[in-house]
DNA sequence: ATGTCGGAATTATTCCGA
């Protein structure tokens, strides 16, 4: 069973996009974030036509989050309790086999910013809810673009942006307290020394550079853990395909044995 | 180069957010 993950920055902007990676990488399982659109608009049916159940929580113009399944799964939870005026950033699902929950955490833009504290109490909203509605002895993949660099091999420049937005003691306090709950990054744990990133700023060649941050996860459970055979961060996915434009962020997706 | 995108508001240009 193949589990993904994926800021697609505009669904309307990178529908082929997503449906070319759909066909190539043959997911049973996607989180979408920032789809920038909302929900009456969602492709539905475009995406049923390609074999995929959807579950959608959006608003206009920002933020967005969708699973995408092969099975159909049973809808748990649309936003995230207590934070929904902050935005449509959560959707969580069940299967037989497994919870699955997918954030778009706030950006907080700057230290300095209104915006900042907004995001670590997001964070510790998302906490809140996991210790409320879920268990860590249970199957719980939660997966999405956390905009926080874990530490510093997760950033392209640590010496410059330490302290800066991402790269905080708060931010990284409220990631290891995810992991403090019994969730594990599961990438980092198949690869503890690999510097890989999974998004590039689209300006000044970032890209071209690899001047990226790994700022999207899949976390999982102990019983997710045993059963990971292979983390995959799909850089191929931020280069263009056919003429058409990218995302910043590139898919990262995990083959697990169910 | 504050260098690029996507989307909204308004109608090809400017703004906002990331």
């Amino acid at each position: 069973m193949r589990l993904a993950t994926w800021n697609i920055n505009g669904l309307r902007a990178r529908l082929d996009f997503v449906l070319h990676w759909l066909k190539s990488r043959q997911p049973d399982i996607v989180g979408l974030q920032e789809l920038k659109i909302e929900e009456d608009q969602f492709p539905r049916r475009v995406f049923e036509a390609a074999g995929y159940s959807t579950l959608v929580h959006s608003q206009k113009a920002w933020n967005g989050v969708a699973i995408l399944s092969r099975d159909p799964m049973e809808l748990v939870t649309e936003g995230l309790p207590g934070q929904e005026k902050y935005g449509a950033r959560l959707i969580g699902a069940r299967s037989k086999e497994l919870s699955f929950l997918t954030v778009y955490c706030p950006n907080g833009k700057s230290v300095d910013h209104s915006d900042f504290p907004l995001k670590l109490a997001w964070f510790d909203g998302l906490q809140a809810f996991l210790e409320k509605e879920h268990s860590p002895h249970k199957a719980l993949v939660l997966c999405g673009d956390l905009n926080l660099c874990p530490s510093p091999k997760d950033t392209w420049n640590e010496k410059v942006s330490k302290g800066k937005i991402f790269h905080t003691p708060e931010e990284r306090e409220r990631f290891q307290s995810l992991i403090d709950w019994g969730l594990m990054d599961l990438y980092r744990n198949k690869y503890p020394d690999e510097i890989k990133y999974s998004w590039w700023d689209y300006r000044g060649g970032a890209f071209h550079l690899n001047q990226g941050l790994r700022i999207d996860f899949l976390l999982g459970t102990e019983a997710i853990v045993q059963r990971v055979q292979d983390v995959v961060i799909d850089r191929d996915y931020r280069k263009k395909k056919d003429g058409m434009t990218t995302s910043d962020h590139t898919p990262v997706y995990v083959d697990l044995c169910f």
